[in-house]
DNA sequence: ATTATCTATAGATCTATAGATAATGC
DNA sequence: ATTATCTATAGATCTATAGATAATGC
């Protein structure tokens, strides 16, 4: 692998590979000194126990994961075209990173320890944002710009819209042998269509 | 456990709840004797490996998944009611099991061999329902009573609309205590949630 | 006789650590 | 001296099977 970074980093990088793409528990130290090119001892010399290597690597992950979603854009457009410009944000970000929405889903709800860990710090650090966020729709759905509902469930509707395409994927590629250059315009077609439904979805009734 | 059913049934039964709970790798076969009060043998002479216990269980799963979309609705309602009706059908399913997708997910994208076998099985065995779904589909959009949409998208819409509730379930329950009656109501009110929004999304544009 | 169940164990992991040796920094 | 890396190993799994014993069916 890469001769320049050290072997900490090494270690680091081919751990995130490995974990990203099998989860936690089909992983072993030693698969991950393998690959780095060390002993599997080492891993453990820097990194103690395989939990904390995970946690590493999971936290930062899930941090981005979030990141477009818990600042605020600050630009004087319409609400509507800065949920947009979120949601194709974060879309591209999981095309760049498309294994992370199986990591989360599956550590998530693997790992109770974790995901306690994790949720209520998430949810603290971002009370006042979402708050921000949810007085911002409530306002727009009272002067009639988007259909009623709620800021979870529309949050849950987005997320949910974005990463469906990445769950999938596997098995799709399983059924249709896809080169780089379908999966790229699968994604940006499903990309597309993703934030279409949920501007769709938001529409006001017709009267 | 439950006496009046053999041991058979009954390791199949622990080894069910055991796989839906924590996925594949997480369970050893010493687990589930543990649980079905025999020993560990038992589990093999039974089932030989392990995998074949799995598959058992996951295939069943897997095809009560898809079932209410690989039948055909043959009443004269219109399009629109009868996918509004399966999709209906498809959320109150999961509520009764609620770790099915979960299972779905985690072992379908970790583990290749049953990925391939799978997938290629329901792809052939329902090639005539998903023309005939598509065909109608694109009759509707003909008509102007549908936004234009492939057939694929729509499906992956609705699933992803219809799962993503029981995969953030955990972390909800890990945020908020909520009691059993809580959980049914905003499960109901999510479905209704889900549906809407995918029915919302299907309006054509306003002319 | 056949089927169901158990005990015991081989052989293959896997994590974590102890303790030796090599490399580096002053 | 300190830090990085290795060898070796303890101790805890886990799956699968061989072979003994108990239960059942004729």
């Amino acid at each position: 692998m890469n001769k320049d970074i050290n072997m900490e980093q090494q270690i680091l990088q081919c751990a995130e590979e490995l974990f990203l793409e099998k989860g936690f528990s089909l992983v072993s130290t030693t698969d991950i000194a393998k690959k780095a090119g060390c002993n599997q001892a080492l891993v453990h010399y820097y990194f103690r126990t395989k939990e904390n290597l995970f946690q590493q690597i999971f936290q930062e992950k899930f941090t981005k994961f979030l990141y477009i979603f818990t600042t605020f854009d600050d630009s004087d457009e319409p609400f509507i075209t800065r949920l947009r410009k979120k949601m194709e944000a974060h879309f591209d970000l999981l095309i760049q990173n498309r294994q992370i929405p199986f990591m989360i889903i599956n550590e998530l709800i693997l790992n109770e320890n974790r995901r306690n860990k994790l949720v209520k710090s998430i949810y603290n650090n971002n009370l006042d944002i979402y708050r921000k966020f949810d007085s911002e729709l409530q306002e727009e759905i009272k002067k009639g710009n988007i259909r009623p509902i709620s800021t979870l469930d529309l949050l849950i509707n987005i997320v949910s819209m974005n990463i469906i395409i990445f769950i999938i994927l596997p098995v799709l590629e399983s059924q249709f042998n896809f080169d780089n250059e379908e999966i790229t315009e699968l994604l940006k077609q499903r990309k597309h269509e993703a934030v279409e439904t949920i501007m769709c979805s938001l529409r006001p009734e017709k009267k």
